[in-house]
DNA sequence: GTGAAAGCGCTAACAC
DNA sequence: GTGTTAGCGCTTTCAC
């Protein structure tokens, strides 16, 4: 690009097919490296280009081509470390693999999604990545009329691809830790920002263990988005209540996070009063003041794995039914949890 | 849209004129809601529409219209939290305005930068916003080139519209704060994620309260992206040499949360041996265990500002020279500052 | 090895 | 009011 254009209209392949003395349909065999070109054409061409400052128009070309290298996000809550950490990694990955990323946030709002979805799918996205499913059926309708192929990443349907992490041993793991030290009264906090599957795997570890240790569960959820509050109940019930729980397990960082502030303002001293484990392992767990015990899910691996799955689908290297793809996770032991000391109402 | 569509490609606008026997023309009209159209043949075109579930070919219609209405978002590091409540932001409000958010994440590096904006402009955007801009010169020819409107959000430049909050009142009344507790040792650190003009005001805010309070500045850097060490000395002797400090200003919260971890390491106390300000209040910032004296920048109603500024700018609404648009800032004093404790040292 | 020509799906004059 | 037509910038046969 010696010579950058001084016009206010960017240089078409016409342009250059003029300059270089040739017709356009050379030019687009030499921005495409077919073969069979002399290489003095090319060479002209080249400099055609780089004199212009020519870039192809990805609009007519994809218009052509009936396809888009548009990879569409749909994400719950950006605000949310877990699913900006997930996006990150997402248009990280996307852009090895020659992607574009188009996201929206849809707050798990079905009409906000629905929209969303309208105005990535109007695109001609060339696939979809759920972060977050609100479960609607228009939704549905809508994404598989469109043959567009979609895969959860972290959250479950069943018509499209998913990645996940065992949500079930993660739940399963993090009540067996609670239970190995000494705890009995352990609760299940769930938080609205994951989604409904995933929410019910990592509820199911958590029944499976306790069930198994022959003792009850207790299963919360927080009320609204923002809000410190349970529904049915309140938290000082369940931290300062005569049942009152010594142990929980939320089912992700950000409620277990939430938890230990209420903990804090409600004088309930964590780990010796109140152990508490996460999920997720946001940036924030491993502050030292937050010191989370939380279950790790490998972050950069599954967005990996997911955008190459999606890729694979998009060539059509990958065809038949919804792969499945599910991704180990482990503990990460830090300060929130502690061996349960016995007091006169242990 | 009562009888979805089976066939495997999506209908097209001559689809719908042929089942409402119409030409292509009428039916593009009734889209566009072009006036002078019959009631009957909008009933005709729309009952048509519904049938075949018939959307518009964006791409087509923005290739021919020489526009899109994608905007296009540079951010920096999509992991920090104030990035991504700025991007969430700036996403709903395009959606307002009826624009679809590409984005990019840079990691503030030049190569990734340059990249990513010309993966955005190939798609011929109709307008960009940076979050961070990493001051590369090559950018700015490319997009200043392209004659994209652009705009910069708590960053600047001088090729484009800004939109930032004042940070040199912010450096200034977050050192004062210090000040008036009758700190008189105060450094001020920076985080690289801030955008160095930003950092800069954020700087000479610090160093006017000092000089005026008569008292010797002190700047330092943390090193690379995720350490926790400084450049050209150790946050050991900062925080507990002989003449060690007992204020810090922090370019943005993520510094100052990571300046806690530090000092909780060394045994530190805060606030009772040191006081911290940082700048942003991001969520965390406001949790009881962070509980951080911060700069409040008002995120949402800049990212409102940012985004109708530039639909302005796209529509034409808005022309001439660049808008600068600083809004107010204000300090909202937590728990993380406490007056200075006379001590032997003192 | 290169070029001519037919679209991709749409918009926007301009006829009728 | 409605239809005809000429592109937008590109890809992709298929001749030469």
């Amino acid at each position: 690009m010696k010579g950058p254009s001084e016009s206010v209209k960017p240089a078409t392949i016409l342009d250059v097919a003029r300059l270089a003395k040739v017709s356009k349909s050379t030019v687009s065999n030499v921005i495409r490296d077919a073969k069979g070109i002399a290489p003095q054409t090319i060479a002209r061409v080249r400099a055609a280009i780089d004199e212009l400052g020519y870039r192809p128009n990805v609009l007519a070309r994809q218009l052509v081509q009936q396809r888009t290298n548009v990879l569409g996000v749909v994400v719950g809550d950006l605000a949310n470390p877990f699913f900006s950490e997930m996006t990150k990694q997402i248009e990280r990955y996307a852009g090895q693999h020659g992607y574009q990323v188009m996201f929206c946030n849809t707050q798990i709002d079905e009409h906000i999604e629905l929209a969303g979805l309208r105005g990535l799918l109007d695109y001609r996205i060339a696939g979809l990545i759920f972060l977050a499913y609100a479960g609607d059926e228009e939704s549905a309708r809508l994404v598989t009329e469109s043959r567009v192929p979609a895969l959860f990443l972290t959250c479950t349907a069943d018509w499209g691809d998913v990645v996940s992490p065992d949500d079930e041993k993660g739940g399963r793991i993090a009540t067996e830790h609670l239970l190995e030290l000494g705890h009995r009264r352990i609760a299940y906090i769930a938080d609205p920002s994951v989604e409904d599957a995933a929410d019910q795997a990592r509820q199911s570890g958590y029944r499976r263990a306790m069930v198994k240790a022959g003792l009850p569960t207790a299963v919360y959820h927080w009320q609204g988005s923002e809000g410190k509050t349970l529904k049915e109940t309140t938290i000082e019930k369940v931290l300062l209540g005569d049942d009152r729980v010594t142990g929980v397990f939320s089912s992700n960082d950000l409620g277990a996070i939430e938890l230990l502030d209420c903990a804090d303002r409600l004088g309930v001293r964590v780990p010796q009063d109140l152990s508490v484990v996460g999920f997720d392992d946001v940036m924030l767990a491993s502050l030292r003041r937050i010191n989370l015990t939380t279950v790790v899910q490998p972050k950069e691996m599954m967005a990996r794995i997911a955008v190459s799955t999606i890729a694979s689908r998009i060539k059509g290297e990958l065809t038949g039914g919804h792969l499945r793809q599910i991704v180990d996770c482990g503990l990460i032991v830090r300060g929130s949890t502690a061996p349960l000391k016995k007091s006169k109402s242990g």
